[in-house]
DNA sequence: TTTATTTACGAAACCGTTTTCGATAGATAA
DNA sequence: TTATCTATCGAAAACGGTTTCGTAAATAAA
């Protein structure tokens, strides 16, 4: 029960402490002979060792954050998947913490990382985020932070993003091709540059075409209110004949939407989503994605973490990674 | 920059290190005029306690890790949303680990825990798991473990679990009423006793009812190979009128190799699938689901955890928590 | 042979807390 | 007046590793 520390290895070996803590790190300064007496009686001990008090002197944790507004989210799940294998492969240790769209969560949270408790910081910010100091805070107390999705480019770090502006582009221009004059788009927040740059896309596309009808609705993050700001849209004149969706939430709520009020799809509306669903193929209709490559994301966010730690000077510049997003044209938008 | 220490407030206030610490641990020794002195200059200096140190001193780590197959699957999401929301309030970090479905995986990472990195563990076994060594070897080094879902009931401990025969066999029995006479049971792995009692629950509907068709696939992580399997059942003679599937991965799955085979849902096939799925009834056919109560049981299996790290004893003995599945017929099985 | 260098190890400081154990001064009780 | 508490604080020993620095022996260079 009381685990095997180094002194108890050192002592049945008649070795100094500072010699098996070599041994084990494989210093240089260790014979093989000995190295190999010190492995076999750690192994035969049973040994592992203290990653606090390691942690402690090395001031290194081998511990990355990820913070994210939430994770029943198909995306940031598919994206922690793609963080922990790199993770794992560099054998650093994640934790999770969501910030529920919430700022003042998100600055607990970031004040936390003050301490040093982890390496480096993985994020998307929250929906409510309009400042950045909190983040900049823990920047400057050496812990770097890369972001994917959500992020902010006003800091000198990497972001790891999709092309939204494209991706919305295409997907109005699509609704238009397939004469949609009255386009209607659905964002979270307008602080988030990801909700910008889809909205940018989205009214580019409908410039070029010289469409004047524009609507842009901003849902939250209370269902019962967001069913009824998607409700509205239907009963005014403004009704529109297209949609494109900004939130993978919101699907359900579209699709509910469309039933109660008895608004087909595709045939008085048709949809297109960001979203990154893998049964969006057997929703009936069959609905039209913007596929964001969550775990590729993931992986990139990661390995960009892992290089800017791997790396002694910190000289690090704003800068976007983009990984495409692949358009998947089914019958919601046919 | 340099992170400011107890050392730092100690000399500042020219008081020792551990009439600060005391103080910011609000102990009786320390009086209200000193506490608040130490409190202000804290603040002002923008203190944050060195968790490593802490932990180190304290042999108290305050984090938890959560030890799951994988996370892109709406059900592990959820209970993962439920467990931090427990650890926040508690105070506790929360660590994610992934088997990724391997079990010298799991037990890899098991032996990490050995070194006392997480003051307590709850997870859900991999498939593969046939042993519970590593498990033990953990419990005995004092860290509690938690089973949800995908428990093993041998180990003296708490596990949150849903009521899976009784789901299977009202599943089963909803199928039997329906006109179904040749119902086949896809599961993953017959080492779970989480699909062992599913299994039970539908043998035990068909008995009741005195068919004598039986059909259990055994489905396993290779989606291309659960295909095959799955497309068989529809070749066969042995070709079943419903189906009930315990495995949210495999929808996709079956809707896949119906499309493919022409095979009508409902009118040939009536399908009932254990899953967490917020969109089931928006599929094409809406999908009947047995619900089980992830974030709940992520909430409960936390509290559970939580409340064993307070105690001081640890007679910690098996036992199971039941928390009932919600089953919503619709299309799919009508 | 002498000197310089390399090799292999140990003593001790250190990381930043927490906690034990005194110590002191003043208040209270005997 | 003396003994006993009580309240408040500090010195120092942990916690379990890592790292610096010193040293003795072995080897190489002169």
């Amino acid at each position: 029960m009381p685990s095997v520390t180094l002194k108890m290895i050192a002592k049945e070996l008649s070795l100094s402490v500072a010699t098996v803590s070599k041994a084990l790190a494989n210093s240089y300064e260790i014979s093989d002979a000995t190295k190999n007496i010190v492995l076999e009686a750690a192994r035969k001990m049973g040994y592992i060792a203290n990653p606090y008090a390691s942690s402690l002197r090395k001031r290194r944790s081998k511990t990355v954050a990820v913070v994210i507004p939430e994770i029943a989210d198909s995306f940031f799940a598919k994206v922690i998947n793609g963080i922990e294998e790199v993770a794992l492969f560099y054998g650093y240790h994640v934790l999770i913490y969501m910030t529920h769209e919430s700022l003042s969560r998100e600055q607990a949270i970031m004040q936390d990382f003050r301490s040093g408790r982890v390496d480096g910081i993985l994020m998307s910010v929250s929906e409510q985020t309009d400042t950045v100091d909190h983040i900049k805070a823990v920047m400057d107390s050496n812990t770097p932070v890369v972001f994917f999705d959500r992020v902010r480019e006003e800091l000198p770090t990497t972001c790891i993003v999709t092309n939204d502006f494209e991706s919305a582009f295409a997907a109005t221009s699509h609704l238009i091709s397939k004469n949609c004059r009255k386009i209607a788009f659905v964002g979270n927040s307008p602080a988030l540059a990801i909700n910008r740059n889809r909205e940018s896309g989205y009214k580019a596309a409908l410039k070029e075409h010289q469409i004047t009808y524009e609507n842009v609705l901003i849902c939250g993050n209370d269902p019962e209110n967001d069913y009824t700001i998607l409700a509205s849209l239907f009963r005014s004149d403004y009704r529109p004949d297209g949609i494109i969706l900004s939130v993978e939430k919101l699907i359900q709520l579209l699709y509910q939407v469309c039933h109660d009020l008895n608004v087909n799809i595709p045939g008085q509306l048709k949809v297109l989503t960001f979203t990154n669903f893998a049964m969006a193929g057997f929703l009936n209709p069959p609905l039209s994605t913007i596929n964001q490559p969550a775990y590729e994301i993931g992986k990139v966010a990661a390995q960009t973490l892992f290089k800017k730690l791997a790396r002694t000077n910190h000289i690090s510049e704003a800068e976007s990674i983009v990984l495409p997003s692949e358009i998947i044209f089914r019958e919601s938008s046919n």
